[in-house]
DNA sequence: CGGGCATTTGAAGCTGATCAAAATCAGTGG
DNA sequence: CCACTGATTTTGATCAGCTTCAAATGCCCG
C-alpha cells in the first residue's frame, strides 16, 4: 500500500467520496524521508509548509512548556496525517516528533488546499479529519482528569488497538508499540518508574505480555472494562456527502 | 452586540473576511433559547442539527464514561460556537452541557453548510476554528499530564483571562467565573475539596480575590510564571486568505 | 565484548483523595 | 423580614497512589 491509499484509507473510514475525489487525493505529491526516533518533524513556532503523513512508525504531537519541557498529547500511527490542521493555521503552536523510527511523507500544503479547492468533498473530508483529532484529544483530557495511572494506559492499548485494527495494521492480537516506557508515561502523565510498575502487574494478571518493542493484548475484555472504553469518541462511521 | 456579531469578531480574530462574506455569517439564522445551569444542550450519541453558539454564559464539551461519570473536557464562552465540528460529524461523540446559566443560539447546520458552499472563505475560516478548538484541547492535555493542581488551576484562569480580553468580555482585571469549585475540580481532575485548599492559598498569597460567582486576578505575573502560560497555542494570529 | 539505553526493584516521602462535619450563602415561602 | 432548605464552601484528619532518588540488572548494537 502507498503512503496515499493509506491516508486515503483513513479518509473513506468517514467519507464517501467519488473515483474522481479518490485519483485526485492519490495524484498528491509528497517527499519521502527517515527520521530518527526523537527528530523534531515541526517545532513549535514554526511555519511549515507540508503536512506530516505518518507511512511507517510513529509520530506524536507535543506541547511544549516554559522551560523547555515537553509532553506528548497525541499519538499518529500509519495513515494519519499528524499535522492535517497545519493547512489551515500553518504557524505551528504544536510540536511533531518522530517518536520512534519513522517514514513520513511530507505533503505540501500547496498542493492539499488545492485538491481541496477542485473537490469540495474532499476538502469536508479533510475538515472531518481534523474533526477527529480534536475528538481523540477531549477524550484524552477526560481520561487523564477521571482514570488512576492504570486505567489510563489500558485505555490508551484499547484505543491503539483499535486504530490499529481500522487502519489494517493489526497483527493477531500483537500491537507493535515501539515506545519507551518512559515515553509512555510522559504522555499519561505517569512516571517511567510507575509506568513499569504497572506494566509487571498487568502481565502478572495475564491481561498483557510483552517482549521486543511489542505489546500482545491478551485479555482485551478485561482492559476494555478496566478503562471504561468505548470507542464511540474515534467516531467511526461514515458519513454522508455535506 | 448580536450573537452573531460575537461570533463574527471571532472568526476576524483569524481570518480575512471581506464585506460580502461578513454580511453572509450576519445573516444565518437562529433559535435563541435559554437553559439553566447543567442542562444538556447535546447528549453523547445523539444526532444534532444545528450548532451551538454561546451568547451568554458558559458551556462546556464533556466526555461520557462507561458508569454515567462526565468529565468537562473544553470550556465556551460567549462568542464560541461550542460544536461547529458537528457540522463535519452530526453524530455527537461528546456531550454539550450549560455549565452555568447559559443563552445559546442554534445555528442550524443547513444554513452553515450553505454559507460555506457560497464563500470557500468563510469554509476555511470555520476549520480553522475548530483547529483552534482542538489547539486548546492538545493544551489542556499537557497540562494535565504535566502540571500539579495549583498550577492546573492557575493556567485555566491565565487561559480564561486571554480569552475573555480576546472576546472583548472583559471587565478590568474581574472574570465572572460562575463555575462551582466542584466544576472546576471536574475539569481538572481535582476533587473539590483540594480545589478549595487551593483557592484559599492563592487567595492568601494575594493572587486572586474571590466572591458571588466571580474571580479577580490580583497578580497576573505569579499566575503566568507558575503554569507557565504561554498564549501561543491559542492561535491568535490573523492569517492570510488561503 | 563493551557501552548505552531501557527496564526493573527498593525505600522514603509528598500530593492529593476520601470521609465527615461545620459554616456560609442564596433562594423560597410563610 | 425571617425561618427554612439545599447547595456550596470551608475545615480537619486519615490514608493511598504515585513521585523521587538510587542502584542493579538486562538488552541491543556496533
Amino acid at each position: 500500500m502507498t503512503p496515499l491509499e493509506r491516508y486515503l484509507r483513513r479518509l473513506e473510514q468517514r467519507s464517501n467520496l467519488t473515483d474522481e475525489e479518490r485519483e485526485g487525493v492519490l495524484a498528491l505529491p509528497f517527499d519521502l524521508v527517515s527520521r530518527a526516533a526523537r527528530y523534531d518533524l515541526v517545532r513549535p513556532g514554526q511555519r511549515v509548509e507540508a503536512a506530516c503523513l505518518v507511512v511507517d512508525g510513529m509520530a506524536g504531537r507535543f506541547e511544549q512548556f516554559g522551560d523547555g519541557g515537553r509532553r506528548t498529547t497525541a499519538l499518529y500511527i500509519a495513515g494519519d496525517m499528524c499535522d492535517l490542521h497545519s493547512v489551515a493555521i500553518p504557524t505551528a503552536g504544536w510540536g511533531i516528533n518522530a517518536l520512534a523510527d519513522a517514514t513520513i511523507a511530507l505533503v505540501p500544503h500547496r498542493a492539499l488546499k488545492d485538491v481541496a479547492d477542485r473537490y469540495p468533498a474532499v476538502a469536508r473530508a479533510f475538515w472531518r479529519d481534523t474533526v477527529v483529532d480534536a475528538a481523540v484529544l477531549s477524550k484524552w483530557v477526560g481520561v487523564l482528569s477521571r482514570l488512576p495511572a492504570r486505567e489510563r494506559i489500558a485505555h490508551l492499548l484499547c484505543e491503539l488497538m483499535v486504530r490499529f485494527d481500522v487502519a489494517g495494521l493489526r497483527a493477531g492480537d500483537r500491537i507493535d508499540l515501539a515506545l519507551t516506557q518512559e515515553q509512555v508515561g510522559e504522555m499519561l502523565g505517569i512516571s517511567a518508574v510507575h509506568v513499569q510498575r504497572i506494566v509487571r502487574n498487568l502481565r502478572s494478571e495475564g491481561k498483557i505480555t510483552t517482549g521486543r518493542g511489542a505489546i500482545r493484548i491478551e485479555d482485551v475484555v478485561a482492559l476494555r472494562r478496566m478503562s471504561e472504553f468505548d470507542d464511540q469518541y474515534l467516531l467511526l462511521e461514515t458519513h454522508q456527502r455535506m
